[in-house]
RNA sequence: GCCCCCGUAGCUCAAUGGACAGAGCACCAGCCUUCUAAGCUGUUGGUUGUGCGUUCGAAUCGCACCGGGGGUACCA
């Protein structure tokens, strides 16, 4: 019985270790497990139940270590005398007279109910540094798992502008996709293209009539916009035009062969547009939808859910409905879904169920994820049930990650009617612009391409950083002031650290060869530096688990403080011998951190600013 | 009415139930003969919306309330 006690506290400790992952379980997992052992025999001996103690590290102290707090153990032992925290300080003491000093640890002490045991500081930094050296990009990266899932997000409405409001979700999925990547999953980026519907014929109703012949001018997603919102002036102020509409609308349903191959030719004039727009975010991918293609198919779904009786048919009068709650007998809860109008044609829900089922038909998800935005999270909800009703089984790994919206100060929401959108291209341009002017004061002598390319980076990561450094579901207000400021808590402070470091590699000529011992007193800057590198592996999973880049995004910039103090305060080039080639080691791994950081997060990272 | 989200420094936001609640912006005062000052250092700033509860320990978990936002049968 002690025995196998014994054997699963010692897993706890070091059952989750992966060599790849984690330097400092690396060194010390053996130590970790005499350690272990011998806290179980202590608390056996004392008549004190196992498994009580776990370590977790020591707050910021200059000195790395474990720390097990003892209060859950003080607090399960019968024989105490005083209250839980001095008791835990009384155990913390105890223990630390039979732990002693294993190898590899410098100091231990009880404090405040905590056993802190200090590790060897040499051994420690130049042990992760090493690790991170080696490894090089494939740091952080988790070992491959045979898990595949399938991220669908941006979900763009063709003949429509993808506007600032539109940005979050492509930037929020593009980096939960890397992440997801990075934890070891096999991830397929999908994305859902809503090509049909009011809005295209609107516009292309309004293109015959005013724009016939027109080709689009080079930047189509601007041409589509304005002809858009000119679409929509129309059709809510100019007498007759909803008519002409509607009439128009009547022909596409009919299957008009002139409308169809229009629309084919406009809808491209979109993804060119969108096209474009994926480039410069640098998204890609690997699956397109067309909301057109499950049409059909979502008409098909509806017929047999009236026959299986899951569903009510109520046309001609009423819609065809799916009261979730009466079938489940529970109250208010998923309330009412409609899945067809009661004239017959298809609704946004229609066509969600087959495509569900096209996911998982064509590919064997374990997890199928949307980017949805909040709004709809009771909608997502209904299809989740409504497909489960049906009887899928994988209905249940349906996962809606729901994301807050943009909106500009004032809580004034986007909309591509009433023209208060931020068109990308405009906020992109104005951040290059405001970027060109400060590289050009900072670094003059730069090639003048060299400086274009810089400040397209240095825009784009300042744009995408708010974005994705918020918890999803917290809403990101839009003002032109704090996403043009490059300074503080934002993407481009964390891509000058990383210059700083790759200015100081490429000054040391080639790459350092010699990995550091470390064998000097280290300033704090270091050892705070070192203990940032070394959770980057962390960082990722906690990250890739809650599917929150925000998580990546403030310890990148954690990491790009730390470097930046480090930089201020110790002298690498300047510095002699081990403490030069340490630190040379040091910088080159802070460098690889904050790459790889940055490629998660869907940032580039210039060389030079 | 019911459901979901949010509430932390003047503003924008952090904080696997663990040691003293931290950053940025703004304000004020310093630091470029030293590896890029898009940087660094220092000062100021808090009843974590309120009240109960769970716990050795709560910004974090539970319940109630207050305030803001969103959703709630033919938009997406």
């Amino acid at each position: 019985m002690a025995q196998r006690r014994l054997r699963k506290a010692e897993n706890k400790l070091v059952g989750c270790y992966n060599p790849v992952d984690k330097p400092e379980e690396t060194m010390f997992e053996d130590v970790k497990g005499q350690i272990a052992q011998r806290i179980d025999e202590f608390c056996l001996q004392n008549d004190l139940p196992t498994g009580k103690v776990e370590f977790r590290s020591i707050p910021f102290s200059g000195e790395w270590g474990m720390a097990a707090p003892l209060f859950p153990l003080a607090a399960a032992d019968t024989n105490k005398t005083g209250p839980v925290p001095q008791h835990a300080q009384f155990l913390a003491e105890k223990l630390k007279e039979v732990i002693g000093l294993p190898a590899g640890f410098t100091r231990a002490e009880a404090v405040k109910g905590y056993l802190n045991l200090y590790f060897d500081t040499a051994l420690y930094a130049a042990s992760v540094v090493e690790q991170i050296n080696s490894q090089g990009p494939r740091f952080g990266t988790a070992q491959p798992t045979d898990e595949t899932v399938m991220v669908e997000y941006s979900n763009p409405n063709t003949h429509k502008p993808l506007h600032v409001g539109h940005l979050r979700n492509v930037i929020l999925g593009g980096s939960v996709c890397n992440i997801l990547e990075a934890s070891g999953k096999t991830v397929i980026r999908a994305n859902y293209i809503g090509d049909i519907g009011l809005h295209v014929i609107k516009w292309m109703c309004n293109y015959e009539m005013y724009h016939a012949g027109e080709q689009p001018a080079a930047d189509e997603m601007r041409w589509m916009a304005d002809l858009y919102s000119e679409a929509d002036r129309r059709f809510h102020e100019q007498e007759g035009f909803e008519d002409e509409v509607r009439a128009y609308f009547a022909r596409w349903d009919a299957g008009d062969e002139h409308i169809h191959d229009l629309w084919l030719q406009t809808r491209q004039w979109s993804m060119d547009g969108f096209a474009q727009v994926y480039e410069l975010l640098g998204e890609h991918f690997d699956r397109i939808y067309f909301e057109s293609d499950v049409e059909d198919s979502g008409k098909e779904i509806v017929d047999r859910l009236i026959e299986s009786g899951i569903a009510t048919d109520g046309r001609p009068e009423n819609p065809v409905i799916v009261d979730i709650d009466a079938i489940l007998g529970t109250k208010e809860e998923y309330r009412v879904a409609v899945i067809l109008r009661s004239d017959g044609t298809s609704l946004y829900a229609t066509k969600e169920l087959p495509l569900a089922i096209m996911k998982f038909e064509e590919y064997e998800l374990d997890q199928s994820i949307y980017v949805i935005d909040v709004r709809q999270s009771l909608h997502m909800k209904q299809m989740r049930k409504i497909l489960e009703l049906m009887g899928y089984p994988w209905a249940t790994k349906i996962h809606h990650l729901a994301y807050e919206i943009v909106n500009l100060p004032g809580n004034v929401i986007m909309s591509s009617r009433d023209g208060t959108v931020v068109l990308l291209d405009d906020l992109v341009r104005e951040a290059t612009q405001r970027a060109l002017d400060v590289v050009h004061e900072k670094n003059p002598e730069l090639d003048p391409a060299i400086m274009l390319d810089v400040a397209q980076k240095v825009a784009l990561g300042a744009i995408k950083y708010p974005m994705i450094s918020r918890e999803n579901t917290k809403i990101v207000t839009f003002d032109w002031e704090s996403a043009l400021d490059f300074n503080g808590q934002s993407a481009p402070y964390i891509q000058y650290a990383n210059v700083r470091a790759n200015s100081i590699l490429r000054r040391a000529g080639s790459q350092p060869q010699e990995q550091g011992a470390f064998n000097y007193t280290l300033e704090p800057s270091e050892v705070n530096l070192i203990e940032l590198l070394s959770k980057l592996p962390d960082e990722v999973s906690k990250s890739a688990k809650d599917f929150k880049p925000s998580t990546l995004a403030a310890y990148a910039y954690e990491l790009a403080k730390a470097f930046n103090d480090f930089y201020n305060q110790c002298q690498v080039l300047k510095a002699e011998g081990e403490v030069r080639t340490s630190r040379l080691a040091l910088v080159h791994a802070a460098k690889v951190c904050l790459e790889k950081t940055f490629n998660l997060l869907g940032i580039q990272a210039p060389q030079v600013m």
